[in-house]
DNA sequence: CCTGAAAGCTACGCCTGTTAGCCAAAAGTG
DNA sequence: CACTTTTGGCTAACAGGCGTAGCTTTCAGG
């Protein structure tokens, strides 16, 4: 009986073409058994490799929050202001409809005592700290900034559940209706910046 | 051996208990085993009164879609304007808040196909239409009203999801975080109707 | 070449949901 | 009141999930 030659990384990237082939489902109905038979190996045998299913979605956590994380600060490079949050507001909206799955993942907080999950923490923290960055044009004082920083996560992750949930009836001008409540995102941030000078 | 006195209302009564005791991952931890513990049953007896775990939670999602919108109903009668929509968008928080297992029950939509949720599309196009009521002062037309109805849902859905997610935090400051959010989303509905007179 | 660690395996236990079939309690009927 | 039918419980059993224990085989290093 030859070896599967696997790894924990394999049984990561296993983990995540699963998710990736279960649409926006994908990350709740990940399976061990599914990882073991596309590995072509039985299931108990992922344990060496793995300490648990657990273990495993936050691996795939992980990682869905570092590309994330990544995708949005490769689309703010060189932009600031409106241009920037629209740019971050878009690149989010993307990898959640390229990566449904992917993108279920990175909403799972991690646990802020659980040891085991300070790298998942960092990576959260990095990609609240790429949109703190993408609104620094605006020029808020540090409350102000917290305030925008959720406002901009609720509204594009709020219209990308719906969305992704298909909480959309009407299949027409998704699109559209994104645009406009970016208009209002943005035109809130501003009118937030402008109340500021005193 | 005495009968239990259970019936289909009752075992609904208590899976809706036990999505109450499990907060935001109530709906998610539904089983029928649970269930069956509490109606001092064995678990196979549910099935006398419930077709299956996918039924009761179906029936769960649409008591709970039917408390939002009547909460939402509730708030908004009497109101109009940047009144109605604070006053819907608070009530929607505050059910999220206060029922944050059956809020996530909530957000599962119904199936488009299925003849057996025609009731659950029903009761949640009639929560679509208790929004577009709120908006109905800022004279949007009809493609705009769309828009701002998204908006409004994704706005504070989106909040109250990274909420209960522990997405946020730090703890201080939510409530004013909400209410900023309120303000650039009553704001930007502002401005939709304004920019359509000609 | 030999030894030991690592990576598979099977078997098992316990938890789900679900079906089948039995039996007693309740309800309806002459 | 007695009898029959329906109904609401039960146990037994199966499939499929996670996880543990222990065995065996493969592979790498001395």
């Amino acid at each position: 009986m030859p070896r599967a030659g696997l790894s924990r990384e394999a049984v990561v990237r296993l983990a995540l073409e699963v998710v990736d082939d279960g649409g926006a489902a994908g990350f709740a109905g990940l399976t061990l058994a599914q990882v073991a038979g596309r590995a072509g190996v039985a299931t108990p045998s992922l344990y060496k490799h793995v300490g648990s299913l657990a273990e495993l979605r936050r691996e795939v956590s992980l990682q869905a929050t570092t590309e994330l994380t990544a995708a949005g600060s490769r689309a703010t490079v060189g932009r600031s202001g409106p241009d920037a949050v629209r740019a971050l507001a878009h690149a989010w909206r993307g990898y959640a409809l390229q990566h449904p799955g992917r993108y279920a993942a990175t909403q799972v907080a991690p646990d802020p005592d659980d040891p085991a999950e300070a790298a998942h923490r960092q990576v959260a923290a990095q990609g609240v700290e790429v949109a703190a960055a993408a609104l620094r044009a605006f020029d808020l004082p540090d409350d102000r900034l917290v305030d925008a920083v959720r406002a901009a996560r609720s509204a594009v992750h709020g219209f990308v559940a719906l969305e992704l949930g298909g909480g959309f009836r009407l299949p027409q001008g998704v699109d559209a209706s994104f645009d406009v409540l970016l208009d209002m995102l943005v035109a809130g941030i501003t009118a937030l910046s402008v109340h500021e000078t005193p």
